[in-house]
Parts: structure tokens; C-alpha cells; sequence
DNA sequence: TGACAATTCAAACGAATGTTTGAAATATGT
DNA sequence: ACATATTTCAAACATTCGTTTGAATTGTCA
């Protein structure tokens, strides 16, 4: 006895549809650019299937955005299959690589991370609840790990900083790719050079991690 | 005699005007959503003043774009006024500071910054030319002084692995503070606040790449 | 089957936008 | 001062977009 019957999710097979194509769509160009003639075309819908189903085109983002976070964290879970008793090191390096992936993987679910990048340009209403629920858990989760590693009396300050620093590296490749693009025509982003990656960002944050633990000690702490 | 002289810039003052105008504009609500009406209107100019002195819209936006690096760099040059016996750690931590001062500062110069991070959303034409001329050498300037932190016989991908790493966390505050402000409400980004902040990068970066040096050497080097 | 609700459809509406136009105004050079 | 080029101006044009509308179609249930 499945909580949702498969009677109740084909009961509006258009909606799903629309609800999948908006996000196509929404990712690849864009809530304002984004036409609702567009992706009625793509869903094989009625111009006025999305008003009907949703509302409004910005009801029908805000959908898109819920569904696709959902999509995203359930391909590519924050612990990627940990075992309990890992070591803070096979922790961070969990927490990056999955990042990693779940940013970059091709398909439905790197859409939520094409659309994330747009919020930060333009953040729409759907935000707030977005980090509340799914980026906060998450930061604490990093900052927990983050404290294991660094140590005992970590100034909270600490802690963010390094948190921040370890994600900044992660999303940097995927919001400055443009850029990135341009500098290095050749580098390619396969799951062999992410692995590489991943590699780095945990090795470069574990180094300046525990050098600040080994710093904050000799000092006394504080 | 200067290459410019004034009669030259006062000749046309509402061309200059509307690219100051647009500037803000485009920085405020980026290319798409800004409306020519907006910026005449704010530049008290006429509707058709863009065509006459532009071309259309597209060609005022890249014009904007070459506009703002260039008063950006000239705000907050990339030494920040280094002695040229500086050590690399000092020349990391301009590197730091002055970015993070170019990129989160009021007025003028700070729109340089939020275009580009609209760039990274949407890339224009603008953006290869501006990251061949512009971009390139601040990237190789930085590589240099992460290769004298490193020591001799780094890989060139070591070098643009940290490069990255180090530019990565300066760029961080700026395009996520969306998600900054909402996980950590009290933060400011002041002066006080932006020294301590390149303060904790340039430390974290340095702390990461010596560490990196001293391994590959133990491993003899590779 | 028949009555009622849910959904789909083509067409149009109203508003906003980039651009064009041709005349009016201003500046320039002799 | 005059003729010419440059710049400004109000108005309109053509297009695109989100949304609405009312009829047609399909599904539901007794």
C-alpha cells in the first residue's frame, strides 16, 4: 500500500509533464526568459494548461524548483552511502564528491543546480523555504564535520569560514564555467576529471583545515 | 596633451550619461529585464537616444560591460599598491584583499561585479573578449604566485587546481550571498568585516598550499 | 445511457518592449 | 548669417508575452 497509488500520479499526466518540461525549460534559459508558449509546446499541452494546472507561471516555477531540489538530493544523497562509523576525513570527502555530482551530473537532476545558480542572480519568493529546509541541514551537516576535524574549541566563526570555504570550491567549476571554459578550452568535466576534482577540494580543504586546528592549538587556543 | 582631451568626452554627454545610467540599471535588474525606457528615463534622455548612440540594446550592454572592468581595475588594481620585493605570501594576500574589494564595493566599481555574475548565468559576445583580456592575465598573475608558494616542480594543474581554490572562496560571498544572508542573517559585509574575511582566505589558501608542497616533495616530487 | 464535473482547446485580449520614423531643435563651420 | 550636419524628440510600429475566455471534449459516476 504505497502512499501515492500510481492512480493518483496518472490521474494528471499533463501536470507531471508540464511540471518535467518547465523544468527543462526553467534550467536552461531562465524563469524570465522562460515562455509558458515554450513549454506548453514541449509538454504537448494547451497554451492554457499551465495557468489551469498551476495558476500562474511563477506558481508553476516554484513547483518546478520544490520538485527538482527533491529530485536532485534523492539521486545524490549528502552522505552517498557512508557507513556509520567513518572518519571525519571519509566524511568531508563524502560530502564533497556527492556535492560534486549532484552539481554537475547531466540529466533531471543537475537542473535544480542550474536553477539554484539563478537564484542567487534572482532570487524569487521560493528561496526562503528552500534554504530553511534543504541548505541549512545541510551546512550543519558540513559544520559538524568541519568541527570534528579541526578540533575541539573552534570558535563558531571558525567553523563557518571553513564550511564556506570547502563549498565555495565546490560550486565555483559550476557557477564560473563560462569563465573557466574559456581560460582551459580543453578541460572536460567527465566523472573521471570530477573524481580528480573532488580529490583536490577535499585534499586542499583537509590540509588548511587541520593546519588551522594545529595553528589555534600552539596559540592557546581561543 | 592627453590622448583624450576634454572637449572630446563633454561632446557627447548624454552618450556618456546613458552608459553610466545603463550601468546601474543593468547591474540592478541584468540584461533582459532592464528596459530602454528605465534607462533613457533615469538618464533623462530620449527613448530613441540608445539607437542614435548605440545601436540597439545589445550593443549599450556590451559597451557597459567594457566600461565597468575597466573602471573596476582601476579602482582596485590586482597589486593594490605592492612593493615590488613583496613576498609571496603578501602578494597572495593583495591578491585577496583587492579582489574582495573590487567585488563587494559600493558605487561604480561594484557593478562590474554583479554584471559579470550575471554572465556566468547567461554568457553574451562580451564575455570572450573580456575573459582573453582581462581575466587571462589576472588568472596567470595569480598562478605565478601560487608556483613560488608551492615551490619548483609543481604540475601546471597543481598550480590551476589552487589557483582555483583561492579564487573560488573570494567569489563565493558574492554570488551566494542569497543563500549567505538567509543561512546567517547578522552578517555584514563592511570593511572590518571584508579584512577579516580576506584574512581567513588568504590563511586557509596558504595553509593548504604549503601543506600540498611539503607532500609532493616528501613524495619526491612528481 | 445521461447528467455533471474536469480537462482541453483555439482564439483573442491587454500590456510591455525594442525599434523606427520623420520632423523639430541644436550645434558646427564658413 | 547662412547652410549643413548632428542630435533630440514625440509618436507610432511590430512583436512577444502571460493570461483570459467560452466553447468543445473527455472523463466520472449513478
Amino acid at each position: 500500500m504505497p502512499p501515492q497509488p500510481p492512480e493518483a500520479t496518472a490521474q494528471d499526466a499533463t501536470r507531471k509533464h508540464l511540471l518535467e518540461t518547465a523544468g527543462e525549460v526553467f534550467a536552461e534559459v531562465g524563469f524570465r526568459a522562460a515562455t509558458v508558449r515554450e513549454i506548453c509546446l514541449r509538454a504537448e499541452a494547451n497554451i492554457a494548461a499551465v495557468n489551469y494546472h498551476f495558476g500562474d507561471k511563477e506558481r508553476l516555477y516554484t513547483a518546478v524548483l520544490q520538485d527538482t531540489c527533491r529530485v536532485a538530493l534523492e539521486t545524490y544523497p549528502p552522505n552517498l552511502g557512508l557507513a556509520a562509523k567513518a572518519t571525519p576525513e571519509q566524511r568531508l570527502s563524502a560530502f564533497v564528491r556527492s556535492f560534486l555530482l549532484r552539481i554537475f551530473s547531466e540529466g533531471p537532476a543537475a537542473r535544480h543546480g542550474k536553477l539554484m545558480a539563478r537564484e542567487m542572480i534572482e532570487p524569487t519568493g521560493a528561496l526562503d523555504d528552500l534554504v530553511r529546509e534543504n541548505v541549512q541541514p545541510m551546512a550543519a551537516m558540513l559544520k559538524s564535520i568541519v568541527r570534528s576535524l579541526v578540533g575541539p574549541g573552534a570558535s563558531e566563526e571558525t567553523l563557518r569560514l571553513c564550511a564556506m570555504s570547502v563549498v565555495s570550491q565546490v560550486l565555483f567549476y559550476h557557477h564560473c564555467r563560462p569563465v573557466v571554459r574559456r581560460l582551459y578550452p580543453d578541460l572536460k568535466f567527465g566523472s573521471v576529471e570530477l573524481e580528480q576534482l573532488a580529490e583536490h577540494i577535499t585534499q586542499f580543504s583537509l590540509a588548511a583545515i587541520k593546519q588551522l586546528g594545529k595553528a589555534r592549538k600552539k596559540r592557546g587556543g581561543k
